[in-house]
DNA sequence: GATGAATGAGACTTCATTCAT
DNA sequence: CATGAATGAAGTCTCATTCAT
């Protein structure tokens, strides 16, 4: 009878871009940079209208989602700095974390290739962040624990090398992942 | 205007195929899957039309480009087992390879990711592909070197991290690569 | 929480109506025929569910919108005819009351334009409403004035003419027309 | 055989592009700023992708009958100026353009709608143009010709006038209009 | 052999309209 | 009565592919 509150409102409003960001990201990993609204809506069991409703076009959806994940990203970032826990443990902890919230592997696969698919200004731009949020926490570190004078390539190099990784049982769609196989072979030195 | 000869034609055909399949390579590594015709041909700095008229369609044309890469990986693998060399020698060497030939990454990069990308039927034929003249030649090796029982998986991730990290590079589309760092990141246990 | 009486939901509901008819005329005005509900809904204050709770649908609006104006523009006829007020006057008073009530103004305009933006059976039925209310009022009047045997073709033209210069000023959204030089322009003959 | 030529390419360029255009003005003075490129394509007998060969999309379109038409309205001007000859015979000759040339039509139709349908910022720029190419020459004329120091906004009224006049024969798509009443009516003053 | 004009399937996006609250 | 979330029909536009020269 009477409309929904604001708070009522509000409250829809989250649900249904959690909703959508989480089927968003699902579909990327299953078709890459061609995945089709339709598919985000579906996955999301949503009306395809209902996408455009909360997401101006594809790329601002892409762009949230990766916002989203850059704010996770950093946040384990420090949350690892503050404990002060070794880079194997971080390395396991992401490959973790990868699988469980495809939105943030999306995320370090992207940064890897430098979001070469996204619209050239919009790629720089998250070369940018994704540089400063998650590259250099990982340097500094590595710097503190090694002296690299070269930390920001090796960091670089170090997610570099997970992501291939971990794209292997990614993209094979399989549960398993073998974190410490992986960690060992990338990060024995540490 | 006398007419060319068969030896003539063919040697155009020849060398206008190895210019498209170039142009190729280096445009799926700039835009990914949705690389456009138009840009192989402007690539190639051919007229699109051309492009049309040595490979029926964009999946042709990919196909061939991987066989091709197929045929020299293997060739490469083989050379590998018959000299003998170390692991890490293979990994430079492959890590330079990649650089020259950016189809060769390609190859790689798009086996890592299960070829997703491609129609799934292909998929699955360049997936098998892959596994048998790339993976299993790798794995028969740290079957040998290490007394790997889990070799196939190892030579994936191997090839995975190596692939992780020398897109860095390819995607920075930078000269330099530092083999080396990569392989001690990667390698240091063989 | 006692509920409203009927005639408190009716003077409710007129003003509403009147809220959004004006809404619309403004909308109309400023963006033609691709008004948007929601934009006509933003101009009267009003969440958009709220159109619709009033107006079936946007031809329904427009429909509404043209019937009101028709009402006033055939009142205003047979007031100038009772009056037997000049031409010129007619004029003069044609263009204030266009200025203060845009609907009034769509009604002439869309009127002049055959309303050829609405869908091809409702503008066969407005045309012969105009005509016959509009037109042919102010047809007979010049006859009489003038004698002039081509007066429905006349009062078609000064109606059109007058439209024109109106639509600069109303276009323009500038409070000033000049009506005076308008009239002067186009009817110094009468 | 051989490709065809620069100039070949050349000249189908340039006749598309004509015929193209024709079909836009017809279909807009038909359709309005909802025309569909369907329609234009369809008007045009061409396929509608072909369209898009030639034009990026549908306001590009647009613009380029606009400045086109725009070019001829100047020069139009500009002849009218050399000759000298009366207010009134440029009235006959615009309508007369109008008539023949359906985008000339559209270009001061929108003109004195400030262009209203465009997009804000080429609206902008269009008013502009045509301010200065079309109604300052005509408000020049004026001037010298009866001393009016408000010439800017008669040669607007003027203009509106006979467009406003016009549109009811275009729009009734008849192949019918009696520039000389037209011009009876509007500029018997000059 | 080489080219670019022409095309339409299919993806993207808008917006009128429905509906639950 | 009032509202905005949800939806899909219908339009816009891209781009792989065909074809005449």
């Amino acid at each position: 009878m009477t409309p929904r509150t604001k708070e009522q409102n509000e409250a829809i409003r989250t649900r249904r871009m959690g909703q959508i960001m989480r089927a968003a990201a699902e579909t990327y990993v299953l078709k890459g940079i061609n995945m089709e609204m339709r598919d985000v809506a579906a996955a999301a069991d949503l009306g395809y209208g209902t996408v455009y409703h909360y997401y101006k076009n594809k790329y601002d959806l892409l762009s949230d989602l990766l916002n989203m994940a850059l704010d996770e990203a950093e946040e384990m970032g420090l949350n690892y700095l503050t404990k002060g826990s070794s880079v194997k443990d971080y390395g396991i902890d992401l490959l973790r974390r990868w699988r469980k919230d495809p939105s943030l592997f999306v995320l370090y696969k992207l940064g890897c290739e430098h979001f070469r698919e996204l619209p050239e200004q919009e790629a720089k731009v998250f070369m940018e962040r994704f540089r400063q949020r998650v590259i250099t926490p990982l340097a500094e570190v590595l710097r503190t624990v090694s002296g690299n004078p070269r930390s920001d390539e090796s960091a670089f190099l170090i997610i570099g090398g997970l992501v291939g990784c971990a794209g292997l049982s990614v993209y094979r769609r399989s549960a398993e992942m073998n974190e410490h196989e992986i960690v060992k072979l990338l990060l024995s030195s540490f």
